[in-house]
DNA sequence: TAAAAACCCTGTAGCAGCTACAGGGTCAAG
DNA sequence: CTTGACCCTGTAGCTGCTACAGGGTTTTTA
């Protein structure tokens, strides 16, 4: 990368300027460039300053902040709760109770995800059982069951207001 | 509705079949007519004959056929899996391995989202507990923990071909 | 009987959080 | 001086709906 001296670096590199372009920076966070663009134009990532050939140019405080923001999707929250902790972020004097409360909401959402999907995977196991797989799907319980069913959904369905967490599906 | 008489029913009715319109179809099974009319548009849901006003027309196989699918749905299931129920269903005589099959992936599935989320949750109350709810957010623990953050997900990330269960938002 | 309300139709756009092009420009190596 | 690896913008696609817009029909009400 560069044209950085195999042998005798230079006497004082009085400006160790770190700087990135965005595959540099997908891959030193395993990150897609794509995703990296994007969060830029959703405004998770401040916009990164160019080259004469137009291509972006990162430093450090880039480097940072996306990490933050990946350890935040890690945790599985939504840019719009990731937009206010980088809001925050750059506040440092305001108080964290906002902080704070975004954690613990966060935390019901997850909880209450958690609650929901041991519900279904009860009725999954009881509707597996209903099965031996030796015959044909006419005599099949799980499909009989499927018609059936009655999914007491109520107690465990969190209300739009409580969760926001993802079904069963995707990663 | 209709022209009922309150007395005196017809002595003999000697076709009672049931018929819906979209509406009431939707307001039997608390699914809003739009999304009927997606799952027709995606074949999950045979498409109805209409009458003369271009309306759509419901029988009980229909009603039935509907009610399969949000349980399927309440399960958590994808149109793809459902699909697959679906047409199973309607080859009787086939044998019911397949079913089989879907149904413990996706209680793989949904195992391995329930795993994920513990995990997550775990780190948060770590995470929240780095706050004490009373600083600045220059000293704010949980801010300062998720610049650090190391998510251990390669454990608990099912792969691909593992898992298509959501994360902890949306309903 | 006519006007108003309630219902139905098709088609399109939006949500989250990306991913995957298409159709270009830039740059370093062979 | 051409090849390939990068970079750019912009748009379309994914899931599972939901919410219109802009029409037509039917039912109710005055």
């Amino acid at each position: 990368m560069g044209r950085q001296p195999t042998t005798s670096p230079p006497v004082e590199e009085y400006k160790p300027v770190l700087e990135y372009k965005i595959g540099e920076l997908a891959s030193l966070t395993s990150c897609p460039a794509e995703t990296i663009r994007y969060y830029e134009k959703q405004g998770l990532l401040p916009a990164a300053s160019r080259n004469q050939a137009n291509y972006r140019v990162y430093q450090e405080g880039h480097l940072k902040r996306l990490q933050f923001i990946l350890h935040c999707r890690a945790l599985d929250m939504t840019q719009e709760e990731i937009r206010l902790l980088v809001t925050l972020q750059d506040k440092p004097d305001s108080p964290c109770e906002q902080v704070d409360v975004l954690l613990d909401n966060h935390l019901q959402h997850v909880e209450a995800r958690i609650t929901q999907l041991q519900h279904l995977q009860e009725q999954l196991r009881l509707l597996r059982s209903q099965c031996d797989n030796h015959g044909p799907v006419s005599r099949c319980g799980i499909i009989e069951g499927l018609e059936r069913l009655d999914v007491s959904t109520d107690d465990h369905h969190p209300d739009d207001t409580c969760s926001h967490v993802h079904g069963s599906h995707g990663l």
